[in-house]
DNA sequence: CTGAAAGCGCTTACAG
DNA sequence: CTGAAAGCGCTTACAG
């Protein structure tokens, strides 16, 4: 493909023969030119294949066109989801979303947002489990910055968009109602993904608080899947009759694990997921999840964010949804000790 | 949350009594400047919180900092994951890597095109099965481009990746193969989706090559749910013995479908899928699909794009990589005809 | 090793 | 309604 050499502004308006002032205007669809000039530039315009320099037009009108999307994991439904909503209300306001995934540790997050700051962007959507406060609070010095899925995050003084804090005592009264008193909660630690830590010890706290014993297995994501399954095995070997995750895909491989094992589901071990997304939702699968309003939120961050762009000052605002208990099958009542031997 | 007014470069340099060219030169590292100069810029730079203005920076040196990856339905596993196995390539390479999604019909597709054209870019990956050549072709003619998941592009000049073949016929003949002679093919139209469009059609031949008759189901996304599950049991109910889907998530909905109607899978109808990524290959599904080999296709479609990035001319190369049959447990022998009363 | 100056491709008061 | 000119925040020959 041999590149077409940029055709500038210049280009379009000697071709037109008008200033580059006036060429700007029209295609820029001012109202103060003439509807004769305005379409004959557009179509000088067209037929030379021009298409505005955004950067330089960014810079020189000092009003930004996009807005950005932070996202880690896009494979992940949730996030996929609400990629895929922020997108369409985006449209809607005719500006461009542009996305980047928000980089694994510190250093990494901190380079991918200044990458995105210095784009100058109206605002920006974070929406990944895994991101720093540190990194949110500094982007927040620039542009306006909304947060979604984060849940107590208030002190920091950015707009948040998260689930009721009562889904995980909703999810751990319903484990409890079953019987359940020894119970395995999966981690993540609070540096890779706030939102999960904030989920898994919430588990902990209301576990304990309902009397139940909990272990925590640690699953630090992809490579450590020999140890995060020695683990769950020696749980259950102790006695842990439901496993807790914070995130479906976490439960999804404790229920292979479990088929592998030949260890029923929820005959001998209850299963419960978290987000409810996409394919995590479906009957097949039968998981037992609770379910986030994901088309919801995503509207919420916009309009949030948007409010900002327009130039909302008030205090932070927190947005709190309510989801839904996903009654599956893989949660039931815990087998009786008299079974224990069959 | 009040916004800091970002400093610039003439502050860091006054800043430092440097002119603006040094604290430039200091600030990107430059060998040319004294080892004292550089980390003393660095240092007032870092207290002052300056963010370098990617836009004036690109636009002054002519040299683009980020590749830009347009995909369509994040939501969906496979992009999502060959979004996540791009972004770690990119990393690699110290670029950043800027998403967008495609836009659905033409004009919104161009448009966004437009505007990560407009952004000057090192060079285009387009992973959308919704994404037309005209497009792709489009933005050819500005930048370096590479085409993931297209079949039969090669006309357009364009770099491509994309998957045997030979894999839609080695999924017919897994199908032909357990008796089958009644299929339906779930379709989507060519403007909708080339890779999709490409697939059923393929479907189509090989299964009317193999000397089974077939019924086709439009199925056009989100909306169309309650015309694509009448169309579907209608061709149930006229003897189809099987469905094959071009992706996995139709396959799941036939799933849901079926189960919800009654129907046995496989032992009344069989259902196949295609991609095979995440959720979608987890034995619990136990789909019978296609898995493509996506960390692989991800890693050429980089190799691709930095080696046009890097002056490469010749001819466009296409990547073909070969899958595989993933036998899950929805694909089964076809009922016999004596059965059918039962 | 450092600085003054030109320029990247646009937009936008300002003046007509 | 249109044009000449200044300027957005950087980088980079060029000259020292």
């Amino acid at each position: 493909m041999n590149r077409r050499s940029m055709v500038g502004l210049t280009d379009v308006a000697r071709a037109a023969g008008v200033s580059r002032s006036t060429a700007s205007r029209a295609l820029r669809g001012e109202d103060r030119v003439s509807e004769e000039t305005r379409t004959y530039v557009a179509d000088i315009a067209a037929s030379l294949g021009y298409v505005r320099d955004r950067r330089a037009a960014d810079l020189a009108s000092n009003s930004p066109t996009a807005v950005g999307l932070v996202v880690r994991s896009a494979e992940r439904s949730f996030y996929g989801e609400i990629a895929s909503r922020v997108q369409d209300k985006i449209d809607d306001l005719g500006m461009d979303l542009l996305m980047a995934n928000g980089g694994d540790d510190h250093p990494a997050q901190m380079k991918a947002l200044d990458s995105l700051i210095g784009r100058h962007l109206a605002g920006l959507i974070i929406a990944s489990g895994r991101a720093s406060l540190p990194a949110a609070e500094h982007a927040a010095t620039f542009l306006p910055v909304v947060l979604v899925g984060f849940g107590s995050v208030s002190a920091a003084g950015i707009d948040t968009v998260s689930i009721d804090r009562a889904s995980e005592s909703i999810m751990v009264q319903a484990v409890l109602g079953e019987g359940h008193r020894h119970v395995a909660v999966t981690t993540a630690p609070a540096d890779a993904s706030l939102t999960l830590y904030e989920r898994w010890t919430s588990f902990e706290t209301f576990l304990q608080a309902g009397g139940a014993t909990v272990v925590l297995i640690p699953h630090e994501g992809i490579g450590d899947q020999g140890i995060f399954a020695q683990a769950l095995r020696e749980a259950i070997e102790d006695g842990v009759t439901a496993v807790m995750c914070g995130e479906d895909p976490t439960a999804v491989q404790v229920l292979e694990l479990l088929h592998e094992w030949g260890i029923a589901c929820p005959g001998e071990v209850s299963v419960t997921g978290f987000d409810g997304s996409g394919t995590f939702s479906s009957p097949l699968i039968g998981l037992t999840t609770f379910q986030q309003p994901v088309r919801q939120m995503a509207k919420d961050a916009v309009d949030l964010l948007m409010a900002r762009v327009g130039g909302l000052q008030g205090p932070a605002e927190h947005r709190v949804h309510e989801g839904e208990l996903l009654r599956g099958r893989t949660l039931g009542p815990v087998a009786r000790a008299d079974d224990e031997s069959a």
